[in-house]
RNA sequence: UCCUGCGUAGCUCAAUCGGCAGAGCGACCGGCUGUUAACCGGUUGGUUCCUAGUUCGAGUCUAGGCGCAGGAGCCA
């Protein structure tokens, strides 16, 4: 039997005979002569399938092969300009390893049209096979394996924290509730609280992981399960903070464009923007991104207010990258963000919002490092104090003003691929109201 | 939760004023040795989302419900 071989590896193969196995992506009925492309995982492959080349029942087999049905295809690879990817395997063997039902049910529409969202989103099982989700989700690995590699090259240490929490770190009225045996417990909206614990340790942390809201929030950018980096860094201040974000992220964009360049051409997102992600990125204190506003569409938006969708995008078109809001004030900001010392009624907080309307990205600041501080913080936002010993613990133990941010990958990766909506940006999206498959 | 729109064949959608339920694609059968969303001929295909109502007659009108899409709020 011929060596089987991934097909992004026909180039060593040329002129050799060799062995497929994959799933039948798409067929072409010419009578004597069939065109099948083969999907293997790596790559997809056009195999022609001659009648005078092989035994007449594998011809038949082939002939009358379903789609998605897993198979085996033997035969001479050879190159061929003629044939997309530029490689061909004159099939000597057909084997079905087996037949899928029929018909199949995303099969492409020859006449241009398209499946209808919640069709595809029923069938995400199927649908991850899609040249375009396989695209978006290679490219979301690239961008995972880049956080990771940026991050562990900068000093810090991935210290995991956990899903499963007694208390929320804000409110509880977000949280999805489960029991722990007969007590109340939460999955975790944020591991950052742990990361601050961590730092004590370690100095400079992240945790990197899905993180769970239960908001009913119905739009393109929420998804109720979804992945979330969060770094934090002792001894740190609210401009150091900024200063790694945009190195952070611009490290990100940057290798996925050249790592990606194959898979963002299927998504055919322009890459001019993101070519344009490098440092320095813009930064405006929340008195003058008001201002902006004022200038551009809302003349009427009111200081102490935080901005909505509407309001990101007016920010961000006024500018060709990623762009810095920060100084927030305090009200609309969450209760451990230390407060400006000249302006109390603001915060040291910093939120990144990306072009082209694709909303925040990115929420950091520095926290209160003061026992008192943070103990009438949590007094006046009324959080239970039992549930957050540990935490002001922290502060009688090595103080000190330390800061992080939050990164939202799907968010990221929306950006990233041009995507319209968030649920294309996980393999199984959890949305408002979805949960299957 | 609010606003707007939609729900008809496996999929995407038509159906005039309330008057016989339609098309394209898919699938199946046949033809074709270079297809790239092939092409040609044939076949198959229906609880018109559910419940109640108005009417001689409802896919179409009314009420309620359910589901979906887009937007808002909230957030990453």
């Amino acid at each position: 039997m011929s060596t089987t071989i991934k097909i992004n590896q026909a180039a060593h193969h040329v002129g050799q005979d060799v062995a497929l196995t994959g799933w039948v992506q798409k067929r072409a009925d010419k009578g004597k002569l069939q065109f099948i492309t083969l999907r293997d995982g790596s790559g997809a492959m056009q195999c022609v399938v001659f009648k005078k080349n092989l035994p007449e029942e594998q011809f038949d087999a082939a002939r009358h092969i379903t789609l998605e049905s897993a198979v085996r295809i033997s035969g001479g690879l050879r190159a061929e300009p003629r044939a997309p990817g530029g490689y061909e395997l004159d099939a000597t063997a057909f084997e079905v390893i087996s037949r899928a039902a029929d018909p199949y049910p995303l099969a492409p529409k020859r006449d241009g049209g398209e499946h209808g969202t919640d069709f595809l989103l029923n069938h995400r099982h199927l649908w991850l096979r899609d040249p375009r989700q396989i695209a978006i989700l290679r490219i979301r690995a690239t961008l995972i394996k880049a956080i990771r590699d940026w991050l562990d090259g900068h000093g810090f240490t991935l210290v995991d924290t956990p899903i499963i929490t007694p208390a929320a770190a804000e409110g509880t009225t977000n949280l999805f509730a489960t029991k722990y045996f007969d007590e109340p417990a939460y999955l975790a909206q944020t591991g950052q609280l742990y990361s601050e614990a961590t730092i004590g340790a370690f100095g400079r942390v992240y945790c990197f992981g899905p993180t769970f809201r239960a908001e009913k929030s119905d739009t393109r950018r929420h998804a109720m399960e979804f992945w979330m980096v969060e770094p934090e860094m002792a001894f740190t201040e609210l401009d150091e903070n900024m200063e790694v974000i945009e190195q952070f992220v611009s490290y990100c964009i940057q290798t996925v464009l050249a790592q990606r360049a194959d898979d963002l051409a299927v998504l055919g997102r322009d890459l001019t923007h993101l070519q344009n992600v490098v440092p320095p990125f813009p930064r405006i204190h929340y008195d003058d991104a008001v201002k902006l506003l004022h200038a551009n569409g809302y003349p009427d938006f009111p200081w102490g207010e935080d901005f909505g969708a509407p309001h990101e995008d007016a920010i961000s078109a006024q500018f060709d990258k990623p762009v810095f809001v920060h100084h927030y004030p305090r009200a609309v900001k969450a209760f451990y963000m230390q407060p400006d010392p000249e302006r109390p009624e603001t915060v040291l907080a910093c939120d990144l919002i990306a072009p082209e309307g694709y909303g925040e990205i990115v929420g950091g600041s520095q926290r209160m490092h003061d026992y008192q501080v943070l103990l009438d913080a949590i007094d006046a936002h009324k959080l239970p104090r039992e549930a957050y010993e540990w935490y002001l613990d922290l502060r009688q133990y090595g103080s000190q003003p330390h800061s992080g941010f939050g990164m939202g990958l799907e968010r990221v990766l929306m950006w990233l691929g041009g995507l319209p909506h968030i649920r294309e940006a996980l393999p199984f999206p959890r949305l408002y109201r979805r949960y299957y498959p």
